[in-house]
DNA sequence: GCATCTTGACGTACGGCGTACGTTATACGT
DNA sequence: ACGTATAACGTACGCCGTACGTCAAGATGC
């Protein structure tokens, strides 16, 4: 007969704590994510969450970095082009798992996990011979396409929220007749989501551009 | 002996709040921007605000549109890649200055400016004969990197609010020994801004691509 | 000239937010 | 057995967005 309460009364914990916020942001999105509905979802008082994070802006970074440490880092061996759009991949799955998680990354500081994926990154664009201006172009322009095509992905999904071809089609009615191009463009989203993988395109782009560059110096 | 007070009581109106906004927005960041604030720095309730717009969120369309409209549309003769270069700077430079509009800009249909803006482009990358399927991927791809890569380039620049050098070097001590790459790359960030253009550097890769991809059709 | 309608200002109030602060109950080293 | 540290809790504060009712001044119709 102790005061316990049986029901999943596992004492906090920081680790605990992101976990619970992630999915809730996952579920609902991080813009209803408050202090007081993480507390609630483990069966907690508000208060008892700031024993474990400093405030709210530190348990968003540490959710960032949990999500961060999901991605798969490049393999060193083998083909550097191989291993850097097999890694993009997972890195652009993730991020799509956790919408939120993109507009968050650019405004923080690196975590422990973004750090270690960041070394990764690096370093086999080192090791691919690029030299140290194109391993530094190389790495911003490969970070900034994973996380600003992911990003812009989203929005666009999400703006249509739910069925593509109405709000599509009642874009285009709403449409002045002087956009042609935007209109043509707006048609083209509608034609199945074919278009290939845009996402490893635009990659390619980016690669092969590093790779000639390399070759020409 | 009117009752009017002679301060800048000029009366309200939607443009004029949203320029208040905007102005408000760069100087202060857009995390700190409320209704009140406004209301005040206007000489007004908060609630008059709401005779104007029908909420913040359509207040925060309307400040990125207004935003959007300062940029340079490419022109439409001359070498595609140069009109696309020229215009992307100006977007550059306009993100910069309004350093909150990058991270609002992709969760948010496009306002009749961003329309404009879109099909100009669009325009461009039609009239450069890359055909439809290039168009496509190309609008998404100099988007995403204008916005992206803005993006990215702000929140390192206020990641380190201040002095370079001094949170850099703190950031290297406390930087395990295990992530080298990462070392060096941050030392790449001291020496000097060089690095030339990368903001036009990494577009040019894509520019470049597309027309390489175009050719070998 | 008068009555009516419309516009845009205003103040009050509500529910929800992040979190500062003081209190209390439990667990543990001695 | 007894201090001490830890982590739970409740209360309270200031700020937020905004729903709602009011009211003065100008526009409009007669």
């Amino acid at each position: 007969m102790a005061t316990e309460r049986p029901t999943s009364r596992q004492p906090l914990s920081k680790q605990r704590i992101l976990e619970a916020a992630v999915a809730f942001a996952d579920e609902h999105g991080v813009e209803a994510l408050t202090m007081r509905k993480i507390a609630e979802e483990l069966g907690f008082g508000v208060m008892s969450l700031y024993n474990h994070v400093a405030n709210k802006e530190e348990m968003l970074a540490g959710m960032v970095d949990i999500v961060v440490g999901e991605i798969e880092p490049p393999l060193v061996d083998g083909d550097w082009k191989d291993a850097m759009r097999a890694s993009a991949a997972t890195a652009h799955d993730v991020l799509l798992k956790h919408p939120w998680v993109s507009a968050e990354w650019s405004r923080r500081m690196p975590g422990p996990e973004r750090i270690r994926y960041m070394d990764s990154i690096l370093r086999v664009l080192t090791e691919a011979k690029l030299g140290p201006e194109l391993v530094y172009h190389g790495y911003h322009a490969v970070t900034m396409h994973i996380v600003g095509f992911t990003l812009q992905q989203i929005g666009y999904e999400q703006g249509l929220d739910g069925d593509l071809e109405q709000v599509a089609s009642s874009f285009l009615a709403g449409l002045s007749d002087d956009y042609p191009y935007m209109a043509d463009h707006v048609r083209a989203h509608l034609v199945d989501d074919g278009h290939g993988d845009e996402f490893g395109f635009v990659l390619d782009l980016i690669l092969d551009g590093l790779e000639r560059a390399a070759a020409t110096d």
